[in-house]
RNA sequence: GUGGGUGUAGCUCAGCUGGUAGAGCACCUGGUUGUGGUCCAGGAAGUCGCGGGUUCAAGUCCCGUCACUCACCCCA
């Protein structure tokens, strides 16, 4: 048998130079968090099937059709993470990381998995940076939340989105907001599998897309019209707070999250670039989560950011790729013994922190100094015989042109002064 | 999971009503015995997604299948 191998349906591949640009977003993205003071987090791929399916909820797509659960050879039921904030509710009440300071805030960037039918900016294995805020009921902390996540795509350039936010009340507001739903949706004219929907969460039939869904839910109740004292003025302190922050928001009373556990602040990042894979981000408070997996009843807010959206947003409003890393110098040797000194040379440049790379083969000078054009880097050190037996070796600046000689032992000094200046020469302009 | 579209060189694509595969970019070599980006010349590279069928003949028509893609569902 022969044949060649191909990647899982649905999983995205990052490649150079493309790859680059998939990590310089998630750092992106992943620099806010710190700069609000938040802490990384790094947790297991997989976890307990019931974890998900307690703290994601069974009603969910998510869990009931689209989780990739296995048993290992003990026999325990697992799942690869379709989410992160079960995984992180599980280890902060596991690790007691509640006993501190409140609140516990947390962030964390990687792969989650949702067997789902693939489709541009939907995949199979999909890359999400997040956060979590446990702990405070504080209006402040929504907003910060919201704004963490405002700030990350702003400062990656995107501008063509804009965030949706609501409140979906709390236990006390949302059962009987929940039967009025029920009722109203009783006496609309729905297919089977929206019926069912409307059965297990009726909240997520007010998302429909579709056209005759929509129309028939013209009059429907609205989450926002119901909301108990206490969740109404939480909301409008969210609020109070936001327009602090610099940031703005359109109200969106039909906003529905596919996961069960979401509670009072609710908001989605839609970007409108992006067809129907629009949510480039997305979250809210949770507030009964924590005590529904077994931990102290704490409240908690977070976010998950999809980085391939983000990436495939930043793609949609044709922004400039973000500086693809370079090296600086590209040595070249003639001669063997030529060779051996640019590895040294080359060798003391990392040592010192500068970015090298070197010609590998014997291929003739021309060749080499078109891999040092395409290396991006800023200059070419050249060493041939006669640089090598006098200790220097020629400098050429790839840019401006020129080339200078100089003992091979001030090349790194020379380097780290002219480094800063001009801009970096990319390597894909 | 449902419905539509597309699958030809590494990439982007052209191949009209079936006659036995092309371009641009990228890559390699040379023009320049030790100097890149431009230019010129040459070269390598394709099971035409895969499997069947119709036909003297299939990239082209038919069926199936896989992948990608758009929308629904769902979500990041």
């Amino acid at each position: 048998m022969r044949g060649t191998f191909t990647a899982p349906k649905g999983v995205p591949e990052y490649l150079p130079p493309a790859s680059g640009e998939f990590l310089a977003v998630r750092e992106g993205l992943a620099e806010q968090a710190r700069l609000a003071g938040y802490e990384y987090i790094e947790l297991p791929v997989f976890e307990d099937h019931a974890l998900f399916a307690r703290g994601v909820g069974e009603s969910t797509d998510v869990v009931s059709k689209e989780m990739y659960s296995f048993t290992d050879r003990a026999g325990r039921l697992l799942a690869l993470r379709p989410e992160g904030t079960a995984g992180v509710m599980r280890s902060v009440i596991e690790h007691g990381l509640f006993r501190g300071q409140l609140p516990v805030k947390l962030y964390y960037a990687g792969a989650f998995f949702r067997a789902e039918r693939p489709q541009r900016g939907r995949y199979r294995q999909l890359q999400q940076v997040g956060l979590e805020a446990i702990g405070s009921e504080d209006p402040a902390v929504d907003a910060e939340v919201v704004a963490v996540a405002d700030l990350g795509f702003r400062a990656l350039g995107l501008t063509r989105y804009e965030l949706q936010l609501t409140s979906l009340g709390c236990a006390a507001c949302r059962p009987d907001y929940r039967q009025l739903l029920t009722d109203y949706l009783a006496g609309l004219d729905l297919d089977e599998a929206t019926r069912e929907r409307a059965r297990l969460n009726p909240l997520r039939v007010l998302d429909d897309k579709r056209e005759q869904v929509q129309r028939q839910l013209a009059g429907a109740p609205l989450m926002a019209d119901h909301l108990c004292a206490e969740c109404r003025a939480h909301y409008d302190e969210v609020r109070e707070h936001l327009r602090e922050h610099g940031i703005s928001w359109v109200e969106a009373p039909r906003l529905v999250r596919g996961l069960d556990y979401y509670t009072r602040t609710t908001f989605e990042f839609a970007h409108e670039l992006l067809g129907a894979q629009s949510g480039i981000g997305g979250g809210g408070r949770y507030d009964g989560l924590m005590a529904a997996l077994g931990g102290p009843d704490l409240s908690g807010i977070g976010f998950g950011i999809g980085t391939d959206r983000t990436l495939l947003a930043r793609e949609a409003e044709g922004l400039a790729p973000l500086a693809p890393a370079a090296v600086a110098v590209f040595g070249i040797g003639l001669g063997d013994a030529a060779r051996r000194q640019v590895t040294a040379v080359v060798a003391r440049l990392r040592a010192a922190g500068v970015a090298a790379d070197m010609a590998f083969g014997r291929r003739g000078l021309k060749g080499a100094m078109k891999a040092a054009d395409r290396s991006g880097a800023r200059w070419a050190m050249i060493i041939g015989d006669a640089e090598e037996a006098a200790g220097t070796v020629q400098l050429k600046d790839l840019k401006a042109g020129h080339q200078t000689e100089m003992p091979a032992s001030d090349v790194p000094g020379y380097v780290a002064r002219h480094q800063s200046e001009g801009t970096t020469h990319a390597a894909h302009p």
